[in-house]
DNA sequence: CCTCATTGGATAGCGTCACTATCCATGCTT
DNA sequence: AAGCATGGATAGTGACGCTATCCAATGAGG
């Protein structure tokens, strides 16, 4: 298909096409001639994920490409591949990290609840970073965070983390598996994300129900 | 103190903190003279929840103004105060949903899970929306996400926020309260979502070196 | 062959955002 | 009184994710 094709069945504006086409994040289509380009169905796979990555998932272009290309890299095996592109992806925080205490007692914090959860402490991996940043906040606010309270959280994550392997390991074929991969990472965090704000706001509207039931004629459906 | 004393012990530049107060996320210090103003420690507390909803959560300067006032807003009492200040923290996405058949089918999927969970379903809710915007994307790239699917999620989210909800009970004073729903709420996310990442990396690599074994039909259920 | 709209490619521009640098009058400090 | 820090206002900066414009080449119609 021609590029207006591909754009039009996208979703997607030519010049936002071109665009991704010109950061390296979509394959250039097969060349008919000096002036023509032919797009299959990869294409319009990739300019999906493409826009999932940094639309849903709020990735960078410069990071979706990074990412990309980790998940295109043939001279890498695939465990290398899904280390790297896995690792491109960023979180939610650029972290400036200062060294202040509350730094060095977070980093603390973060060792001991991958520690006590039987991980291995990777301290150079963003997420490791992230951790700590977000520990970080939360003491300077005066918030106590200690591994014992982070333990349940991690639990949590190794059910989800054992859960979303499982799934990525239904797609067979290696690229896809790297796809999914990648997909499912960033895709399942606004999900979580959501139901976790959602499930904040069933239970506040549940108690609120219970401490001060005054003058609310609306009909309840459930309780 | 003075705004340069806050500056220092908050590590932002005048510059910076001149800007929260100009964009009204700061309250302007208790004016002394003309020409020069009072700050507390109250401001410099603000200071960093400012900076931990920016940098860390993630929030827009506009978006940190809105949760902040409601925060504030004397005119409401606490129920309100809670409900707006945690409905106007944004989730990760600006959500353009269209309205394609994905997008119809993930907002069944995302009634369904709620459903299942007994919770009540607010369309209106951002959460709920960008739900709906995040399963859109898994199913136009092919991967299955149904109520099914997505239960075990919600049911981590459940425990979560019910986790979260008795941190906040232990702070007493409303004001407290409200300034914890909104950090918790926050800083958790980057908390959660590094744990994941760090779940994933743990679990990746205990395969690897399963899988770098010469025997391969010796699959273990886990350590 | 000639015309002309279309295509793909390159370049430069736009709007937003989170600051940041500069300027200026004031008035504290010495 | 001198000098400089302070607070307030205004304009500027750099990054980012597109988006509008231009251009040569070409394929289609006659």
């Amino acid at each position: 298909m021609r590029l207006s094709e591909l754009s039009r069945r996208s979703g997607m504006s030519t010049a936002t096409i071109k665009f991704y086409l010109r950061e390296g994040l979509l394959h250039p289509g097969r060349r008919i001639t000096t002036t023509q380009a032919d797009y299959d169905e990869e294409h319009l796979r990739r300019l999906q994920l493409i826009r999932a990555l940094i639309q849903v998932g709020g990735i960078s272009v410069a990071d979706a490409r990074a990412v990309l290309a980790a998940v295109d890299d043939a001279s890498l095996d695939q465990v290398s591949r899904m280390g790297t592109a896995v690792a491109a992806l960023p979180q939610a925080l650029p972290a400036p990290a200062q060294d202040d205490a509350e730094a060095v007692t977070a980093d603390l914090v973060a060792r001991e609840v991958q520690e006590r959860l039987g991980w291995r402490v990777v301290p150079e991996n963003p997420a490791h970073q992230a951790l700590v940043s977000a520990v970080s906040a939360l003491l300077r606010l005066g918030y106590p965070c200690d591994g014992e309270a982070l333990l349940p959280y991690g639990e949590l994550a190794e059910r989800l983390a054992g859960h979303e392997l499982a799934l990525i390991d239904k797609f067979a074929a290696p690229t896809t598996q790297l796809e999914a991969a990648v997909a499912l990472t960033v895709l399942y965090e606004p999900v979580l994300l959501s139901l976790r704000r959602l499930a904040h706001a069933e239970q506040a509207t549940r108690r609120l129900r219970e401490d001060a039931l005054p003058r609310e004629d609306a009909p309840r459906a459930s309780d």
